[in-house]
RNA sequence: GCGGCAGUAGUUCAGUGGCAGAACGCCUGACUGUGGCUCAGGAUGUCGUGGGUUCGAUCCCCACCCGCCGCCCCA
């Protein structure tokens, strides 16, 4: 007997009613972003690798631990086989590995393909990939099995493949022990493709932007996303390993417009609204710029000589961070160590002039159009690619986990990843962690949305009767619960009560004379409704 | 990944080395077409999983799983 199989750890199930508060939020988030003129964009949750690395940063904490990453499995490079059977049997080596039982090279997994060559008196032949069923190929497979065996090491192979002819079966096969595999050093394969799940959806965003030439229209692209993340690590509330993220992009070459501070401060007011629009009271919106590429680099070694003499009397973690990563320092929450935080470098001391000024204008708009910020100068942001403006919306009754969200300026992404200038401004709402906010701030009761009626048949006879109705009825809009004649009509009201704002009691004597029996919960009021103007009754 | 606390009915939680408990919820009846209040009755569990100690373990010990809090980091 299995053990019953429950949601992977740092995964959920969502149910309904609060279903209905993702919906909402959903449905909210997208007319804000209709306004503003974003359109939606759906990137892949997977992607290579190679993406993540570069854009989010090799060292960061969510691509050196946190990503969920796997080998696609390796690929044969059909070319090169080719070429190499036909002019460069002599640079392959053969050692001998046996089949069957463990492997002496643990990279090596065995791969059988049944194919249809058929050579009469051959025991077994391994060879490194799939030949094309040509007379070369059983010539050449041949001529490998009388080829000279040598030792030697299989460290490079990544995948055998036993080519076994059709009519035999792959035990046969295997139990004969010992075969001869080729050593390929790894050039017959392009090696295998590392995916990963998405952690963010900025990278994806920034690729199919180059992928697709949106630069090219000379438009600005304004891009909103909605869909779920993936990252590896401890769960906690409001952080999960699947979790759900609202974003939103704004790139596009310079001649677009994609660098002027309006941009950012044009995002910064949209988040406000659409947070007022949600409900969410209470936020905070912290704002810093960390300036250029350059700007950061100058200011991570001022920050690293002012560290040098104070550091030993700092925390554990803020002597390991100034070594590993100094900007880190600042986010130190031990009491203690914030008098001598107080005296560090700030970055905004470090930005040239551009910056300076670009920042400047992006708090002078915030200003004008009254969205109220709080200069954080320590708020470091933890992705490699932003630059100059970076922000965050915090609220408290999340615990550790208090930033709502988050985002920032990122001006190299997409030359860092391989495609053209294209500054941009995005952002990413935690929606799980929206959803936790809005809850505690619900009414339990006034949030339980109910039916407009539900219909009581009484007996089973009826129950064709009530279907018919309910038809009629959710056909002229309205919402409507079903009951079943079996129940006794104490039980119908008892699940009315709790599904919907009035009960439509449905009996012979209803059915008869057109007229039905309707009271409303709320009220406790009885009244006899012709069957007419019942879906103008219910819909009140 | 590190440290701490927890896991018992659908839910919130008591509890004890020897029969498994309460409240709420659920079901049935009092009440054959009128719920919410009341009253009477009922069902519900491999006490997270696997080992160990013991005559006997839900309880003690160990490991694992999962959750929560903090750290790290982030949404």
């Amino acid at each position: 007997m299995s053990q019953t199989l429950k949601a992977v750890r740092g995964t959920r199930d969502l149910l309904p009613p609060e279903t209905a508060l993702w919906n909402r939020i959903e449905a909210i988030a997208r007319d804000v972003f209709a306004r503003y003129n974003f359109g939606e964009i759906r990137t892949p949750a997977f992607e290579d690798t190679a993406l993540f690395a570069r854009s989010v940063g090799e060292e960061t904490d969510i691509v050196s631990k946190e990503m969920y990453s796997w080998s696609d499995g390796d690929r044969f490079d059909s070319a090169a086989i080719e070429k190499c059977w036909k002019d460069d049997f002599s640079q392959r080596q053969q050692v001998r590995t046996p089949v069957f039982g463990p492997s002496p090279y643990p990279n090596v997994q065995l791969r059988v393909i049944r194919g249809s060559i058929s050579i009469p008196g051959i025991i077994v032949e391994l060879v490194c990939f799939r030949p094309t069923i040509s007379a070369e190929a059983i010539d050449a497979l041949a001529r490998a099995k009388d080829a000279e065996v040598s030792s030697g090491t299989a460290e490079n192979l990544i995948s055998l493949t036993l080519v076994v002819p059709s009519s035999a079966t792959e035990n046969a096969w295997i139990h004969r022990g010992a075969v001869s595999v080729e050593k390929l050093n790894g050039q017959f394969f392009i090696s295998s493709q590392s995916l990963t799940l998405r952690p963010e959806n900025t990278a994806g965003v920034v690729r199919a932007y180059i992928e697709h030439g949106l630069g090219e229209s000379g438009q600005l692209q304004k891009l909103y996303y909605i869909g779920p993340q993936f990252r590896r690590e401890r769960p906690q509330k409001g952080r999960y390993r699947q979790f759900s993220q609202i974003g939103a992009e704004v790139i596009g070459p310079p001649s677009a417009g994609s660098e002027s501070p309006l941009r950012d401060a044009e995002i910064l007011e949209m988040l406000a609204t659409l947070l007022d629009e949600l409900g969410i009271t209470g936020w905070t919106l912290e704002l810093n710029s960390v300036g250029s590429a350059a700007d950061r680099t100058r200011y991570n070694e001022a920050l690293r000589a002012a560290l040098v003499p104070v550091v030993s009397q700092m925390c554990a973690d803020c002597q390991r961070r100034a070594v590993t990563n100094p900007l880190r320092v600042l986010d130190c929450k031990v009491p203690a160590d914030q008098p001598i935080i107080d005296t560090l470098p700030v970055i905004a001391d470090s930005l040239d002039e551009a910056s300076q000024a670009h920042f400047a204008a992006v708090t002078a708009a915030l200003d004008a159009a009254g969205v109220p910020y709080v200069l954080n100068h320590r708020l470091v942001r933890g992705l490699d690619y932003y630059t100059r403006t970076t922000f965050e919306f915090t609220h408290g009754g999340l615990g550790a986990q208090n930033a709502l969200l988050g985002g920032g300026r990122y001006d190299g992404l997409s030359e860092a990843i391989g495609g053209p200038k294209a500054p941009g401004i995005g952002f990413a709402i935690g929606e799980d962690r929206l959803v936790l906010t809005l809850l505690a701030a619900l009414d339990q009761n006034s949030a339980q949305l109910k039916a407009d009626g539900y219909i009581a048949p009484l007996g089973e006879a009826l129950n064709a009767a009530a279907l018919v109705l309910a038809r009629e009825l959710r056909h002229q809009g309205l919402w409507i619960e079903l009951g079943d004649g079996s129940f006794r009509l104490k039980k119908s009201f008892d699940a009315a009560d709790k599904t919907a704002r009035r009960i439509v009691i449905l009996g012979e004597d209803e059915l008869q004379s057109g007229i039905l029996t309707v009271k409303t919960f709320a009220t406790g009021i009885q009244t006899k409704v012709p069957r007419a103007e019942l879906a103008a009754f219910l819909a009140e």
